[in-house]
DNA sequence: GTGTTTATTTCGGGG
DNA sequence: CCCCGAAGTAAACAC
């Protein structure tokens, strides 16, 4: 919980910090004049330019601008971060890499306007509700909701082409593949459910030509859907369903639920 | 290109400093003890722990705990970030919303080991290749690497359910609806090059009964494909085309002929 | 503004 | 390890 603050610091020093702080298990930030280069996925070049740099122990490296939500330029946790100095130049240099994929960024410091160490302490977890998983809980215990007489057979049944949110069976004993979405469905979501419920009517053309293969309905749950999405499913003969205002206080919902037992 | 520093600063302080800070376009940073709520497309709670802070003069606020590459909370550019001070327990809260979709996060401050304004000057663009882009040009110039008599007619190719990469003709003249990904192809790219395939084979038979709708194939161009992904491909009348190490070189390739009209 | 697609996506879960 | 799909995806780009 202690912070170490370095103003204008020398290369030497940069690069004692930085190395020090991230092997006992601080995060650093360092605002600098920096050019970064990055190869790997695919490589790329930026140019001189103000920046905040920060590195966590877990080999997490930032760089980022002054505008924007994602750093400019990155490497994800699970590699290292080392520093060296350039000795012509007497330059802090700060390299981030890793293997699978193998990629590596290497930050140029031409002025290190400050740097900071903080050994940060913290056990919290993110708690979040809302969540499709939740939604799935909601419609697990509430099929009718999608429709009267809806019997969930199997919940995240796998498939040879993937993973089918519901396998369900409707009033009637017809199947139906279910695909739900937390967010306004879109055409990618639309795909996926077409993807199972062709796999299903081959499966049904295979048992036997006699029974109607297209015997299967296919069901894509979500708030909304662009009229493009809808389209595509009516040509398609899937079945879009708005569940409406899906709140985040489906937990209450549960919560009551639960609370019946006691 | 300047930075200030606060160490330890009270509430009143923060409050100012964050908020001069964001008006005169600097970037602010803070490590701090903090808890953090949530309200928006979901709703979540982080309890107390050391993180840091950063506001940008866009509305970016990001909170990041001392592992992983993503903030735990954050708000995207765009919005607003205010701060005040909680009058009963004198603690810096910082607030970022926006609207569309209306979200907020709140950052109830309960300890500032240090706080940094950073006037950062970058006027630099970041330069990339190997991209997904560069891909499509090497294939337009280079037609045969997909197969030999291979001939492009179209780029970027619009229908009315997206837009196919590619539009072209084999040797024998038959039409070909190309996918193309830069990375492993996965399920979701299949169900892209699916959606375009199924499209051009309806509107085919609209066209005309007695022309075979089926004569259109469909590839899936990338670097390699999981197992599933080549079946799926297989069992729907799709190719998959591994495009053998198509490098980040590919840019040495660019070089070397702009070299050659020196 | 919506709608769609890409991404050095990151991340987590399951086999 | 790979494979798959969610994400408060963000951001770019077309309409």
């Amino acid at each position: 919980m202690g912070v170490e603050r370095y103003d204008a610091p020398d290369a030497a020093t940069v690069a004692e910090v930085v190395r020090a702080a991230l092997h006992e298990g601080a995060v650093v930030t360092a605002e600098v004049d920096c050019e970064v280069e990055y190869d790997g996925r695919t490589s790329g070049y930026l140019g001189r330019g103000d920046r905040l740099v920060v590195a966590k122990p877990d080999g997490t490296l930032l760089v980022h601008q002054p505008t924007k939500h994602k750093p400019v330029n990155w490497m994800p946790s699970g590699g290292t971060v080392v520093t060296d100095v350039a000795e012509a130049a007497d330059q802090p240099v700060i390299v981030a890499r890793r293997s699978n994929p193998r990629e590596r960024v290497e930050v140029r410091v031409h002025e290190t306007y400050g740097l900071t160490r903080f050994d940060a302490d913290d056990a919290a977890e993110y708690e979040e509700s809302g969540t499709e998983a939740e939604m799935h809980e909601y419609i697990e215990a509430n099929p009718d909701c999608l429709e009267d007489g809806m019997r969930i057979v199997e919940h995240e049944r796998e498939t040879k082409y993937g993973f089918v949110d519901f396998y369900a069976v409707d009033a009637s004993g017809t199947p139906v593949v279910v695909e739900v979405k937390r967010v306004q469905a879109t055409l990618t979501h639309f795909d996926q459910l077409q993807r199972y419920v062709s796999l299903y009517r081959e499966d049904g053309a295979k048992r036997g030509a006699d029974t109607d293969a297209g015997d299967v309905r296919g069901m894509l749950v979500a708030p909304s859907a662009s009229t493009r999405v809808k389209r595509a499913c009516r040509d398609a003969g899937l079945e879009f369903v708005a569940l409406p205002d899906f709140e985040t206080d489906a937990t209450d919902v549960t919560d009551a639920t639960l609370a019946d037992f006691d």
